[in-house]
DNA sequence: CTGCGAATTGGTAGCGCTACCAAAATCTTA
DNA sequence: TAAGATTTTGGTAGCGCTACCAATTCGCAG
């Protein structure tokens, strides 16, 4: 009885389900070893004979094996997928960030899977929980989350999470980040002790560029100098709303000598336009970016700016989040990593 | 016998190795039917009693239940991942094509995996490998992939690739691009209708890049203008390059009244050094992109290049890709999407 | 040789979900 | 109202892999 019940197991008894790939009980039937040790001859080479790892590395090579993860991260509850959420990819200041994660996460097994949110809360709120439901090991926030139904279910996940481009007290988990409020004041200054005196804001609607401003707007208000003329272009992150934000300064505060622009494009906006109306920069005019683009050096004037290293902060959160996927501590889970004021031609 | 086994399963004999989430049981559970049941309740509502679907959905509320979509797509072999592979994310050409791609696979339930292949044949290799690993309803790739071992598993697997940004007789299996080589024709024809006589090329050291060029240089030969001048950066797709390289051409080629560049950001390094030494475009000089970067556009000049509707091709990817991982078959597997000349003030 | 700890191998039982088929409930229609 | 057609629900058996524990083999001291 039990004879013939085990012979009827092992009988080809080819599910009408199966997808027909080679699986590991294939290739540990090729090597002659059972499914466990072709698993462990794959994953972790070191705890099995010489002699068993060839076989099962032939078997690998004749069969053109390739393990299911999906079925290894359901087995194991360890997906080895990191996310990530960015509000944009097309020449987002992100992106950098996003590559260096990627290839790190790549480096050490990881996959990267990548959201947008669209600057827009509904999308982001729908993603993390489409997200969730891929048991990523991590996943990595471009920004701050706010609290909402996502940010609950994320602290209920308790999947490690890093926010990052921003501090607050009150993190989800671990957080990356630097001060809106510092750059505002920095800036601010870095253009007072260039003797300017009368201040534009170019701002895209983000919250993280109001805060900005509003230090920029206080430590100038705190010199006893003019009031700041703000410019909002709202969603319109292009160079074309920079050249049409310094037309409109032009006729609006036509004494304007320093203007703030909450990206890089904007700011090469501004440096378009004035350059087209034959306005000197940087003497009748300082323009000031954000976000340090790779070619804002190259360009004539160069552009001086705020630097953010990006690469460190992707290279850090993939640190911290495979840690933290491995189950160990990560001892300093808020990180500043601070910014620099790059000062070129333009200022 | 039968009884007293069967109670030993309903009993609660919590398994170590639960990962503690709640899972579709515990929603089945609360709302007071089998789990089968519970997942058609989410997955396919109307094919559920209004009753049912009420209790629940209210369950699911309860319980803030996220499904687990590695073991839905382990029991479906459906897993809902697209994957993109492109050489690189940062001021690429391609991220417009991969953000569309993603937000129209987003809109229908699946996720994007994101793979940089940092334009490495082994890295891209290795990328695929994983790929594979993870079990994608389709790949999509930002080029076409040369013979190779990845190819031959690719084939092997027999998941959905859409190919793209070229044009070839023998795609893995879709492809939506276009001709490099009419590409360089229209290029040259466009600039000798302009009346222009002698030409540069700046150019990354790039296969497709290069097919332009063949074909731009055959054009002109063709009309028997002198040969042309060809800067080569390498990898080095830079603005400065794109200065760089013009610096060269003027002091080994200064006849040059025509510079077609590889991409955008190389011809504003071009247009950026004329204007810094002075010389005037379009009128000494034409200069001419590849790519249609979003701000060439509201440059000063404003640069004339070449257009690919990246957006499409991301569209259509999405579409294809999702057709076939419902089983439909594409009807035109292959498509050229052409291009087009943007002229604007640079030529 | 024997015995014992260390290294290697294997068996079993899931991970959480859905495909497939069977049973039950509901609706038609003669 | 009974018989059949249709809709709704449920049971069973995996998907392909790994955690956990048990069994086996090996090395070497006594």
């Amino acid at each position: 009885m039990i004879m013939s019940s085990s012979q009827s197991t092992s009988i080809a008894k080819k599910s009408r389900r199966s997808s027909g790939a080679i699986t590991l009980q294939d290739v540990a039937k090729l090597a002659g070893v059972a499914p466990i040790t072709a698993s462990r001859a794959i994953n972790k080479p070191d705890s099995v004979s010489a002699e068993v790892l060839k076989k099962v590395q032939a078997a690998v090579e004749r069969t053109g094996y390739v393990p299911n993860r999906m079925a290894g991260s359901l087995a194991s509850s360890r997906s080895r997928i990191i996310a990530a959420v960015v509000p944009s990819t097309v020449m987002s200041v992100f992106m950098q960030t996003v590559e260096t994660l990627n290839n790190a996460l790549f480096d050490a097994g990881y996959q990267l899977m990548l959201g947008q949110s669209s600057y827009s809360i509904e999308r982001e709120e729908a993603l993390l929980e489409a997200v969730i439901g891929r048991r990523p090991d991590g996943i990595f926030l471009a920004g701050v989350l706010r609290p909402g139904k996502a940010r609950a279910r994320l602290v209920a996940a308790g999947i490690p999470v890093v926010e990052s481009w921003d501090l607050t007290q009150t993190p989800i988990d671990m957080l990356i980040g630097f001060s809106h409020l510092e750059i505002g004041r920095a800036v601010a200054k870095h253009l007072i002790d260039k003797g300017r005196k009368r201040f534009a804001l170019v701002s895209a609607g983000d919250e993280r560029a109001d805060r900005r401003a509003t230090a920029f707007k206080q430590a100038v208000a705190a010199q006893g100098l003019a009031d700041v003329y703000v410019v909002n272009v709202g969603e319109s992150r292009t160079l074309k709303s920079g050249r049409d934000a310094f037309a409109n300064i032009l006729s609006r505060a036509p004494k304007t000598d320093a203007i703030f622009c909450s990206s890089d494009l904007l700011a090469m906006g501004v440096l378009t336009e004035a350059m087209s109306r034959g306005i000197k920069v940087p003497k009748a005019l300082a323009v000031m970016g954000f976000g340090d683009v790779s070619f804002g050096a190259d360009i004539e004037p160069a552009l001086s700016t705020v630097r953010i290293n990006g690469a460190d902060i992707g290279r850090m959160a993939a640190q911290y989040l495979m840690d933290r996927a491995e189950g160990q501590v990560v001892e300093k889970p808020i990180v500043d990593v601070g910014f620099s004021i790059i000062e070129r031609a333009s200022t």
